[in-house]
DNA sequence: ATGCCTAACCCCGTTAGA
């Protein structure tokens, strides 16, 4: 069984690469992640062959998947907070195994932005206050692994992928010095992270090839970050004891990203036996 | 040292991405 994830950044503006893909990369279940629009061609893609479920909002995230068997959705909102209407979350069944599809917030900038007199000193140093996006994103890491850490006590076997916006260690990156004061590689996004691997979960591609640099699943657009491969690897799947078991493959596809009018993201694809 | 590029919305410059 193999399943992908995939930023696509613009469902509407990558609809030809999601459809060229599914029809051609031999998947069984693709999730995607930042749709940006409200409207999904649910049918379109259903005469196209494939089961859909999708989370959307107007502008900005959005998330879903394509599977060729039926998807039964268990949750298409992170528990948690109730007040938080951020499409980033998809909990469902395809193919008898529970997946969690997620756009994990950004997070960006860390710090909320430092009086005239206070620029140009460190801000953890002047004791600056985290911004309202980066508390968000830590505060939605935490509702997540309260959510996984359920799943693991209730013993559900599952696999989570999806955008994740952390940079695990500095090997993922091409330059971590230039990544310090990013919100994908400050020290409390690194450590939420292996708190949710500290619930038993594997995360894949580096189970699988360990001490390997220079592997990224994000290009920037900008400074001809692509043809340098100066990129950051920050889209992951993580699996649960009974799932890493079974997991064969683990593999990032870069070939999308050469694509014309490409997203800033490729998938990264795990195989499973069946 | 800075901007670089892309997409959505409609304000066609601003916001967000990472």
């Amino acid at each position: 069984m193999k399943i992908a994830s995939w930023n696509v950044n613009s469902l509407k503006a990558r609809r030809a690469h999601v459809e060229n893909y599914l029809a051609k990369s031999g998947l069984d279940v693709l999730m995607v992640q930042e749709l940006k629009g409200l409207d999904f061609p649910h049918k379109e893609f259903e005469k196209l062959g494939w089961h859909t479920a999708a989370v959307t909002q107007k502008t900005y995230n959005g998330v879903a998947v394509f599977s060729k068997t039926p998807v039964k959705v268990i949750k298409d909102a992170l528990p948690g907070d109730k007040n938080d209407e951020q499409a980033r979350y998809l909990e469902f069944e395809t193919g008898g195994i529970r997946l969690i599809d997620i756009y994990l917030p950004n997070g960006n900038p860390v710090f909320s932005e430092a009086s005239p007199s206070n620029r140009g000193s460190d801000p953890r140093l002047r004791g600056d206050a985290f911004s309202e996006k980066f508390t968000y994103k830590l505060s939605w890491m935490k509702r997540l692994y309260k959510r996984l850490k359920t799943l693991r006590e209730d013993n559900i076997p599952f696999a989570i992928g999806g955008d994740f916006n952390v940079i695990p260690e500095d090997m993922d990156c091409y330059d971590p010095k230039k990544w310090l004061d990013d919100a994908l590689f400050q020290p409390e996004s690194r450590a939420a992270l292996r708190k949710l691997l500290h619930l038993g979960l594997t995360e894949a591609f580096r189970a699988l090839h360990p001490n390997a640099p220079g592997h990224y699943t994000f290009w920037d657009y900008q400074a001809g970050a692509w043809p340098k491969n100066h990129g950051i690897r920050i889209d992951h799947f993580l699996l649960s004891p009974e799932l890493a078991d079974r997991l064969i493959n683990c593999t990032i596809d870069k070939a999308p990203r050469g694509w014309d009018k490409p997203s800033d993201h490729t998938p990264i694809i795990i195989e499973i036996d069946p």
